[in-house]
DNA sequence: CCGACCTATTGGTCAGACCAATAGGTCAAG
DNA sequence: CTTGACCTATTGGTCTGACCAATAGGTCGG
């Protein structure tokens, strides 16, 4: 498996047990990390980098699959395009989440409490530094929910509040993250609501918790935000029956 | 780029525009997020695949290399063996992190923001769950801290006693972030820490600071815990010039 | 001057070959 | 019959060479 050397290259410098694709992938990282790569930059044709590190094109073109897969590059064909550094996106985590998600039976405690974590800050960032159109926006989803009777549509409103609020706290990575683990139990969420006993009833309990949250906002109320916030999420998902507490 | 078709396989059912590699990515990426793979599964030779899915085996290939650096398959020769769907695993998560975060335009208000919703959360969940052995190593990491006079080793015993609380809360997905986070920030802390004025006088209060927390956390004072870790967080950067406030 | 054409660059893909690790079967020696 | 050496098939790891597709830039005829 670990195959390090061939007939035709013992002349590279020693990879020591490392894949010919981890090379590539470490030159890469290293460069990122070390700020010798900015975004924007454009990385050398796939041909030179294979040649330069002494690995086949195959090598180079899993590394930059797996970059690209991140979203951290971008790749296009013609002289002077090629692959450049991209600017990071928070979407490209939200997949990789969601099949973490996928196979670890324990990680939903892991995951209620870290939206607990990230969405208490987001509800007391959005009330300080919530701009009125951002408020607009948050009433306009409430008045939706209120409005919306089917499940699907409620709960696509529930994360469109949600997701709204982290961006109204104007911190990009808290809001990308909180993408991320919305969409990561998306389904659990959706599946819980259909078999549950009085749908109606949790419908309204929501939706009055919601104007409670928006309105702490609107106040500018850090603190009752936050509080209202995790209340919130704790409350939902002991009634839906998704465990918050240790995976013990 | 895109280029969907050619010359000799044109009987393959339509891809429509996706790329090759991204065939074999979204099968195998449905079969998991439908349950109809699970931990510990074993997937068909990348021949077979090829063939089933009318793709060579080089976009076969470079689908597993991106499933295998996300932590999500393992891969060993011999018949029989193969390669299998993993049980999810963290580490992999806080590496892409780490990337993300290096690329991104994220102002380091925003990074110190999540730092200090996660370690709050961390450090309540440690004074609930910690066990008496991760109590003791934490002890240990505080008394190291006090005999550290270099400023690379105290910085290093720093991450240390931050990432442990994070591990004594037994919330993996937390823990992993905060790593990040943590890894992240390291250059920006230790180059900071190096120009600053009175380092003995900021070493001491540190120390202080680190052995209120341990002292609620053994105590088991979640709310003091969490709140000494906030103030921690945000004493620290203010003195070292980091901001922690909006990024404008 | 301008548009059509050619050409070089560069990523996307495939096919075939060989290497390395390993599990399981085979067969001779004890 | 047991045991260990050997052979063989399976399967991932890698390389090479070829060709396709998109594109930028230069060239040439109108």
């Amino acid at each position: 498996m670990l195959g390090p050397f061939f007939g035709n290259n013992e002349d590279v410098d020693e990879r020591e047990g490392l894949h010919a694709y981890q090379v590539v992938l470490r030159h890469i990282e290293t460069s990122i990390l070390t700020g010798k790569f900015h975004a924007g930059d454009q990385l050398p044709p796939e041909r030179d980098l294979a040649a330069q590190l002494g690995v086949g094109r195959s090598a180079v073109r899993e590394a930059m699959r797996v970059l690209q897969t991140q979203g951290l590059i971008t790749s296009s064909t013609g002289p002077g395009r090629g692959t450049r550094i991209a600017p990071a996106q928070g979407s490209a985590l939200a997949r990789i989440f969601q099949l973490h998600f996928a196979l670890s039976d324990t990680g939903s405690g892991d995951l209620t409490e870290t939206r607990v974590a990230l969405e208490r800050s987001s509800a007391a960032l959005a009330a300080q530094r919530g701009t009125p159109e951002s408020l607009r926006r948050l009433g306009d989803i409430v008045a939706g929910m209120a409005a919306a009777e089917h499940i699907d549509d409620f709960n696509d409103l529930d994360t469109e509040f949600h997701v709204l609020i982290a961006r109204a706290g104007q911190n990009q990575l808290i809001a990308d993250l909180t993408v991320a683990i919305r969409q990561a139990v998306r389904d659990a969420i959706r599946n819980a609501s259909d078999s549950l006993p009085d749908w109606p009833r949790f419908r309204i309990e929501l939706l009055r918790e919601h104007r409670e949250i928006l309105d702490a906002i609107t106040a500018g109320d850090a603190t009752a935000a936050a509080s209202l916030m995790e209340a919130h999420i704790r409350g939902a998902y002991a009634i839906l029956g998704i465990p918050s507490g240790p995976a013990d």
